[in-house]
DNA sequence: CGCTCCGTTGAAACGGTTCAACCCACGTGG
DNA sequence: CCACGTGGGTTGAACCGTTTCAACGGAGCG
């Protein structure tokens, strides 16, 4: 399959007339990464952006002691590294192959021109920034106003809508990686997972989880119930 | 001044043809809002977006228990809502003018087509969204990564620069809403602040603060060193 | 004068982190 | 095949920063 082909199915550019694929794929460079290996750091300069092909990336904060917060795990189809390209400001955080990933390299220049004359293409990428702007303002809301249990319940029941799965997830993530998303620790982590159990929310093995009581998990995720 | 006029220095218009501000200008619609009016609640329609003339804007959420966390208060010259404009999803916070304040609206559709003809438009309008995405890039990594006397000491130190005030800074709003923008409660931004004076970090006096260690400021802000 | 609103201060409670120990699955090399 | 080390996950106890609750002070105002 062709790049172009790939390019049509990914939100970023579904709706584009054909030879906008085109063009894209031609501007487009294949770059692949090994598990581990840093594909930019906080303030490099934004060349341009990625689309990831196949692999799994992380984008990440990292405190002065270390810390780190996950912002985001991003798959294939999902595009990353944009922001930088147009406040011309360096990138505002961490990216990280997960997992052995090959993505696909858009310069910034050669884009920017590809926008400049086709304003639909810019349309979709006003719609995948708001989108990303939303997930942010429920990312601060979530760190800010609730806590950690809350957190995990609604990040459980995300898991399971998305998947369609119905009420087994299996985390495809550690749960070291877990906490991070949810702005914890391991430690932290472990301990509201088995009180959760506990309660007979859900049933744990491994990386294994299904919801035992989604009503429950939906009182915690609004804090409407507490976890004793 | 006409309207065409006062789009034409605002970052989100600037440097576009004067054609296009006569354009926008016909298309926005004047609105006034009373000090603690709500302009549009979460979840609402995003049927188009705001600029500010005049006044201030406190865009916020509020946990189930009703504490609230301020994202950002935005002046007159800045634009907010455009977000849920391009995700056709609703509002994703709430907004309530901080003042008596008044406001320009564009219509989602009219600027829409406009966006659609215009791509410089769009370059310009995507230039705002990823400067605000870096923006809740850094405060979700305070709020998740660093502790309130880091978080109030960058801030302090950002408010400095911004109004090239030479150490001296007097607060325009009320240190409870400080509190809430640092993702706080007053006691706690009053405690803080009262060991910062006690250091001899910072002079206090009412709203109007001094900044008297820069550099002991900025330490704390990297967490390099830590308040007692 | 007395009211309210905002900011401040103190004591107690809480949620989360830190530090340390431990378990277990897994892979490696003797 | 087993001993060993390693890394992820779990558990306990002490600790720490923040919040909560309550009380109080001062500024502004009818």
């Amino acid at each position: 399959m062709g790049i172009a082909d790939q390019l049509a199915v990914i939100p970023l550019f579904e709706g584009l007339p054909s030879e906008h694929h085109q063009t894209l794929a031609r501007i487009a460079m294949t770059r692949s990464y090994q598990k581990g290996q840093m594909i930019f750091a906080e303030g490099d300069e934004g060349t341009g952006f990625y689309i990831i092909q196949s692999g799994r990336i992380k984008v990440f904060k990292i405190s002065p002691e270390g810390k780190e917060q996950i912002f985001h795990i991003f798959g294939p189809g999902e595009s990353f590294g944009e922001v930088a390209v147009f406040t011309g400001q360096g990138f505002p955080a961490f990216a990280e192959a997960d997992a052995q990933s090959s993505l696909l390299f858009f310069p910034r220049q050669a884009f920017v021109a590809l926008i400049r004359k086709d304003s639909s293409l810019a349309l979709n990428m006003l719609a995948v920034l708001s989108r990303r702007l939303q997930k942010f303002s429920a990312l601060i809301e979530d760190l800010s106003l609730k806590e950690v249990p809350a957190r995990l319940a609604a990040h459980l029941l995300y898991l399971c809508e998305k998947d369609l799965a119905d009420n087994k997830i299996s985390l495809d993530i550690s749960k070291g990686q877990l906490a991070s998303l949810l702005g914890t620790i391991p430690e932290t982590l472990s301990r509201i997972m088995s009180r959760m159990s506990r309660q007979g929310l859900i049933r744990m093995k491994g990386s294994h989880i299904t919801i035992l009581d989604r009503q429950g998990l939906k009182d915690i995720a609004t804090e409407g119930k507490k976890l004793t």
